[in-house]
DNA sequence: CCAGTTACTTGAACTATGTGCAAGCCCTTT
DNA sequence: AAAGGGCTTGCACATAGTTCAAGTAACTGG
């Protein structure tokens, strides 16, 4: 019988379980190693640090998502479910954003710009209901695409910290860094009301909304040119 | 002449300064009391906690937000400007992303998915460029919703945590809570090429893209109704 | 079956960082 | 001048990531 020994698998298994069951704040080395009924500082010879074993969990779980058919015919079905699958990995998972997500962004500022893109979509003839859910889809996307320019410079940051450092140290830097970040609201208001603890009900009609939309356009995009 | 003493406008401005220069790991309370010609202790008599001042300095960089004027023919444009306004922020502050993007998720699950996303939009008929803004816009769309409902249930969480605690502590938890997390690639591949440098350059240009796509899938939405 | 080697674990300990606290300084008010 | 409050300081503690030397268990060749 051999030795009762750790795996990297099993420990990036209990780092899932210990990230789905306490959040990001909830994973540390000692707690890791309690669940594992080891030393905290086993893992170390197994995996080369915390960053390292975030990063295995966050793969480890995206290998949870199976991937649709490629249908030419119905591209929008496979874009969507995708899309779909994702949203759904991350619910399941808060974690994967949080690793990312440890702070808020609720703050005055916000809320002004919130109100005053709720104001546009509005005066633009939008229902209250669509502008909510335009206003927080550009939103999204907007900061989207900013989380992905600031993991960039983030990358780039530490390629130019390591600078003329071995292409070793390059590599591990490029396979390490990039990441991003997105808040936003469309519940923004009412946060006296004890309801608030209800709007985590039916985000997803906002999501399928802004996605067909999305799509939409895209769809746009592709029509000019020939099948 | 008064003492020489501290203010909270003037911490949050270091704070910001020091988040811009070193970026959210370069802040700690040290380092700002150094800045600040001061004892690290002394923030906090103007500060409750380092969370709460990674918020103030979110929330003052949020300030730098100008909202452009209403004008219904043209809401197009107010949002254009909106989002790009926000993308802009985020960049001059990648901390703002970073805050809650600490860590990395480029692994091999990622680029699977990658791969299969920039397959089903060239199958499809769009161009390689194309395929790679379309699925770098429908990523970071998916991303952003599901990180937007990750701080929802994040939110949440504390609610619960806090229970049948003082309304107190439900008003704090609530101005405290959520927050989101995304990245997307769209450069995933060449990591090997030292041209990887470069990829910061243009981003800007699928910014632009998908934003395009969005407004006019939300355009269409709007175009059924009456003026 | 023994000796050495390798694989893995452990506990102590170092470091960095957030933060509480008691003491004190400086300015204002009376 | 005495008193008091606003603000600062240094000390100190707790937590958490990580290193390291030493130990233990399995395996290997002779």
């Amino acid at each position: 019988m051999p030795r009762d020994t750790l795996s990297r698998d099993q420990i990036v298994r209990a780092a899932v379980e210990l990230l789905d069951a306490e959040g990001l704040e909830g994973l540390n080395m000692r707690a890791l190693g309690k669940r594992l009924d080891s030393a905290a500082t086993a893992v170390y010879w197994h995996v080369k640090n915390k960053d390292n074993l975030v990063l295995l969990a966050a793969d480890h779980v995206w290998g949870e998502l199976t991937l649709p058919e490629l249908n030419p015919a119905d591209w929008r079905a496979a874009a969507a479910t995708m899309a779909t699958d994702l949203y759904q990995m991350f619910t399941r998972h808060p974690w994967l954003v949080q690793a990312f997500a440890a702070h808020v962004l609720y703050g005055e500022g916000k809320s002004r710009h919130d109100d005053h893109s709720l104001a546009v979509y509005e005066a633009a003839g939008f229902t209250a209901d669509q502008a909510d859910q335009a206003a927080a889809a550009v939103f999204t996307y907007a900061l989207g695409n900013a989380a992905g320019a600031a993991a960039t410079a983030s990358l780039n940051r530490k390629l130019n910290r390591y600078g003329a450092a071995a292409e070793q140290q390059l590599q591990d830097a490029m396979a390490e860094a990039k990441a991003i970040a997105v808040h936003y609201p469309r519940l923004r208001a009412r946060l006296e009301t004890p309801a608030a603890i209800e709007y985590a009900a039916s985000p997803d009609d906002t999501f399928e909304f802004g996605l067909e939309a999305l799509l939409d356009g895209l769809e746009r995009q592709l029509a000019p040119q020939p099948l």
